[in-house]
RNA sequence: GGCGCCAUAGCCAAGUGGCUAAGGCAGGGGCCUGCAAAGCCCUGAUCCCCGGUUCGAAUCCGGGUGGCGCCUCCA
């Protein structure tokens, strides 16, 4: 498995700090509102991820987190009238429905930072023990950057002070020192008890420990992967960084991943640009596959821009998979197909191919219709042809459902009874070379939508 | 202002020094079909511009131009 370390900048040799091992800490969402396109995407880039590694063999423990304490959801508290864990329950039942439909699969653990709140205390004890952190008078507690001489060395990305806007606060000793604790505000503020007083963690400090918690190793890296979006690299991440090996010692992660924005118009989907597009809501136009798809077809380094025409070639492209699927309905006996197999996850290896994987597939999905033609009773081949759909499933994620389930979502089954019934009339029809009334009935059929193919195995129809 | 990324056919998108520049969508031609649809076959780019390195560059270096991101919450 080759990987890009965005820590180095390369592509390296993947190589897990134990055995056949791999440990990955992947940074998820703050629960104040539904989960974007973006979201989405991050999400399917480390269920690839994992997928892979999986199936290279590793044991994977996969973390994702919520960060349920934060300025946002106060805000939402203060703007609704609701509780904390009102509001954070809700989005963490809205996130896991909307990654359901993706595809993604439930991390291993999935820690909320409201429950990580003793291992915060003992990152932060040992910050102050050992002169890296400083509280001021209201009794925020700052990480100090300037006593960590590795500051910066992760991301690369500190900037010089001209130029930067940067939120001033009172006695805090360097503008890029940032808040470990924060001293209860008063009535508004959500606060716990610490032993630093009361009040409620810096947003930095909640990664570290929950993986300090969770799944850290005690040598020279916590853990093997940390992942997360482009976004996050800085400051984020290299905070991170910074307070795990100043209070522990050793590094935080071994590798760094992260995933390119999805852009709506060329330019980054974000709330504060108002215009976030919510997965709920371009679910409610096609199928979770299908949006899944079309996010994990293009690397999930490059940025990808959001367009509807290309969704809908995407969906085009899976649509070739699912009727060659139809072609071997029924089967259940597996024939596995090495070669093909060996063939994706080393296109997947390099870095998350999928370009490469895709084009694959698309080889495969040729290959598979033109020998079908030639032989349409080959049972080891149809075996062969299902058992490889299956393994696309497994490490893409696509495939695995019913293949005219696939074709047919969203049509009631009133309106299947009425489809059905005038294929019916239009078979009678083509039987008494009825051709103009048959075409008539075909006619009708694509202004409801549905696309007919007359098929040996009778005539087949799918929604357009 | 600092740091960084990107630029390949109509569209999406691989390829990071060397055979004819993957794959998909759209388009054109054909086979199949009562006609369609589906499927299969054939068909398209010399890689933003300029200069350099090299026997040889889309791929490396320098300079442009054009997009974008981070530095403030953000996947």
């Amino acid at each position: 498995m080759v990987i890009f370390d965005s820590h180095k900048k390369e592509k390296v040799e993947f190589k897990p700090i134990k055995d056949n091992e791999v440990r990955i800490y992947v940074c998820g969402p703050t629960v104040y509102d539904d989960a974007h396109l973006g979201h989405a995407r991050s999400s399917i880039s480390f269920d690839l991820l994992r997928r892979t590694l999986k199936a290279l063999g590793y044991k994977v423990t996969f973390v994702k987190n919520f960060t349920d304490i934060d300025d946002k959801i106060i805000n939402k508290m203060n703007a609704t009238g609701k509780t904390l864990s009102e509001i954070t329950t809700h989005y963490i039942n809205s996130y896991l429905k909307d990654m359901q439909a993706l595809n993604v699969k439930r991390a291993d653990i999935e820690p909320k930072a409201t429950e990580s709140l003793e291992a915060m205390f003992d990152i932060i004890q040992k910050l102050l023990d050992k002169g890296y952190a400083y509280k001021l008078e209201n009794g925020d507690i700052y990480f100090d950057v300037s006593k960590d001489e590795e500051y910066c060395s992760l991301s690369h990305k500190c900037p010089e002070d001209e130029g930067v806007h940067r939120v001033e606060i009172e006695g805090k000793k360097n503008p890029q020192d940032f808040a470990l604790w924060k001293a209860c505000k008063g009535e508004g503020d959500v606060c716990f008890d610490s032993p630093f007083g009361r009040g409620r963690p810096g947003w930095h400090i909640e990664c570290s420990a929950m993986i300090k918690k969770h799944i850290a190793y005690d040598g020279e890296y916590e853990i093997d992967i940390h992942g997360g979006g482009a976004d996050l690299f800085f400051p984020h991440h290299e905070n991170e960084e910074a307070q795990s090996h100043c209070a522990y010692g050793g590094h935080l992660a071994k590798y760094w991943m992260h995933n390119g924005f999805v852009t709506i118009n060329g330019e980054k989907m974000s709330k504060s640009l108002g215009n976030s597009f919510f997965v709920k809501d371009a679910l409610k136009h096609y199928p979770g596959e299908v949006l899944r798809f079309y996010l994990m077809s293009t690397h999930y380094r490059a940025p990808l821009n959001f367009s509807e025409e290309d969704l809908i070639a995407s969906k085009k492209r899976l649509d070739k998979l699912y009727r060659l699927k139809k072609r071997v309905y029924g089967l259940t006996k597996k024939q596995q197909d090495k070669e093909f197999e060996n063939k994706l996850l080393e296109a997947m290896s390099d870095d998350l191919n999928i370009s490469k994987a895709l084009a694959v597939v698309d080889e495969f999905i040729k290959d598979a219709n033109e020998n079908l033609d030639k032989n349409p009773k080959d049972k080891v081949l149809k075996q062969k042809i299902l058992s490889n759909i299956e393994f696309i499933d497994k490490l893409l994620g696509v495939g695995g459902s019913d293949a005219y389930e696939y074709f047919q979502a969203g049509v009631d089954e009133e309106t299947k009874k009425k489809i059905q019934e005038l294929i019916e009339k239009r078979n009678e029809a083509k039987k008494e070379k009825n051709f103009a009334l048959a075409d008539e009935i075909r006619e009708e059929l694509k202004k409801m939508g549905i696309q007919i193919q007359d098929t040996p195995n009778g005539t087949l129809w799918e929604k357009v």
